[in-house]
Formats: structure tokens, C-alpha cells, sequence
DNA sequence: TCACATGTTAATTA
DNA sequence: GTAATTAACATGTG
């Protein structure tokens, strides 16, 4: 489910509980999700610790705790980070509850595609420091998407801009939000853009980047309750999802189909194969 | 019952 | 060896 932006919108979430003690653990220990730990060490590691902070970095959250304690989540496909009260009966789906004084921070994973991954150590983990640079970094250049389209020359374009290595936080909307933008069919070999095309292609990640966290991590402190409630129907989000829906900028029928191993829309008025 | 799902990765093929 | 494609993961929804 979440990508770059929704994954900062569930990551605020829990940042309620910053500054706040884990005076209690609850885990499943049955559940797939804790991928480097069994889920009682990592429920042992987080009791007694207080939350200090968190990021987010591509579909990444990393949660500082004290004493060198660390807690990576990813979401997968169908996880949720939410705060329930203190006394919250932990779900079916709800995995890791962490108690404090004033609420629970929970993490939610009905398919358990997700990942919770537990480090202890004074610096961050490698996994984290080793996430490629931000598309909304200064080393995201259009030379960098370049390079990276000629490595990957004869794969599909959507294909491309879902690989983690080179456009972090990317997921399948974002894909075809940016190549809609970039009026790129999604089919097109990565290797076949004009120079002109990358870098149209460049921006289009950035201003998708830009705008998706503009409309889910609230600005001016304007923080949405849902997620994705603030997209605008300019976008092709809102748009995207079913067949039969017609393209904001086109009027045009939008078409659905598999490309790159995963359902892909586009609009066929303004992105053409070459 | 069947098709499909906002992700990642191991295994397979080219 | 590298790159591209496919299968698999586990569960819920319509």
C-alpha cells in the first residue's frame, strides 16, 4: 500500500509518541513480519526504552529508542503504523504494540509482506545509511537517471522507476503518476528516451515526490486524517484505480493493463509508444 | 469461486 | 557476470 509520502504520513503518526517510555510489549510471535529477530528479543529490547525520534527514508521508518536501540518498519503491501489508546486489545493483524503512559503504537500487517527489524548499537543501522539518495536530494541529477536508464536499457520504464536502487520510495501509483505527467508510455524501453525525455522524466519525480508529500504529510502543519484525502483530481490518483475512468487532461478513456508484472494505467491521448 | 491488491526478493531465463 | 522476468510470499475484498 504505502509509498515515499504515505509512508511519512503513518510515520507522523507515531511520533506522537516521542519523548514518551515503552513500558510494555505486545508481539505475535507466530506472525512473519520480524525478519532479523524472534519477536520476543525484539518485545525484551523495546521494554523499559523511550522513543527519542524517527525517519522515514525511501518506504523505510527507522525509530530511535534509548540505550542504542533501533526499530525499522516497512509497511509491505498492506501494513499501517496507528495510536490507539493506552488500553487498546491488540487485533488480529496488529503484530507489534508498543505501550506508553498515554496511548499504543501500533503496527498493523494483514498480508505480513512487512518488515519489522529490530538493531542495537550506538550508529544506524547499515541498511539504513546504505538507502540510495532521495529523489528530492541534491544528488538525485538528471546525469543519475541517465546512467541508471542506460544500465537498464531493456526494461520497460515502469518497470525502471519502481527499482528502490535508484528511485527510492517510488511504488506503483507514483510510477505511472510520474509518466503520465512526463507523457511517457509505461511500455517504452528505458533505453529508447531522448535526452530531452530523461529530463522531463527527472522532474515529473521530483514534482511527484514533492507534491504527494505536500498532500499527505500536511504543510503548514495542516496534517490530513486519511491518507490521500488531499490529493487534488488533477492528478491521475484519483483517477487511476478502475477501468472506465476517463484522464484529467485529456477527457480521454485512460487503459489499464499489465506492464513491467503490475496493473499499470495510462493515457493512451498523450503517451504514446515510440 | 475467481480475480486482484499502493512490495520485495529468490529463482529462473536470457 | 549482469540484466530481465517470473513466482512466491499470506490475507482480505469485491
Amino acid at each position: 500500500m504505502p509509498e515515499l509520502a504515505e509512508v511519512e504520513f503513518y510515520r507522523r503518526r507515531w511520533s506522537a509518541g516521542h519523548g514518551a517510555k515503552i513500558v510494555a510489549v505486545h508481539v505475535h510471535e507466530r506472525a512473519k513480519v520480524y525478519r532479523n529477530r524472534e519477536a520476543v528479543h525484539i518485545a525484551k529490547a523495546l521494554t523499559g526504552a523511550k522513543l527519542l525520534d524517527s525517519g522515514t527514508a525511501a518506504k523505510q521508518m527507522l525509530f530511535r529508542f534509548s540505550g542504542g536501540v533501533w526499530l525499522g518498519v516497512h509497511l509491505g503491501m498492506s501494513g499501517e503504523l496507528r495510536v490507539e489508546p493506552a488500553d487498546y486489545p491488540p487485533g488480529k493483524h496488529d503484530h507489534l504494540v508498543l505501550r506508553q503512559a498515554k496511548r499504543s503504537l501500533v503496527f498493523s500487517d494483514p498480508r505480513m509482506f512487512g518488515a519489522v527489524l529490530l538493531h542495537e548499537g550506538k550508529n544506524p543501522p547499515d541498511w539504513w545509511t546504505k538507502i540510495a539518495p532521495a529523489i528530492l536530494s541534491p544528488a538525485f541529477t538528471v546525469k543519475w537517471v541517465a546512467d541508471f536508464l542506460a544500465r537498464r536499457g531493456r526494461a520497460p520504464i515502469k518497470a525502471v522507476l519502481l527499482m528502490q536502487e535508484r528511485f527510492p520510495g517510488v511504488g506503483n501509483w507514483m510510477a505511472d503518476e510520474i509518466l503520465w505527467r512526463a507523457a511517457l508510455h509505461p511500455a517504452r524501453l528505458a533505453s529508447s528516451l531522448t535526452p530531452k525525455e530523461i529530463k522531463t522524466l527527472h522532474r515529473e519525480c521530483r514534482f511527484v515526490c514533492r507534491g504527494a508529500l505536500k498532500y499527505n504529510a500536511g504543510v503548514g502543519g495542516k496534517m490530513p486524517s486519511e491518507l490521500n484525502q488531499f490529493m487534488p483530481d488533477s492528478w491521475l490518483f484519483n483517477h487511476r484505480w478502475e477501468d472506465g475512468r476517463r484522464c484529467p487532461r485529456t477527457g480521454a478513456l485512460l487503459r489499464r493493463d499489465e506492464i513491467g508484472g503490475r496493473t499499470t494505467c495510462w493515457s493512451p491521448a498523450h503517451q504514446k509508444p515510440r
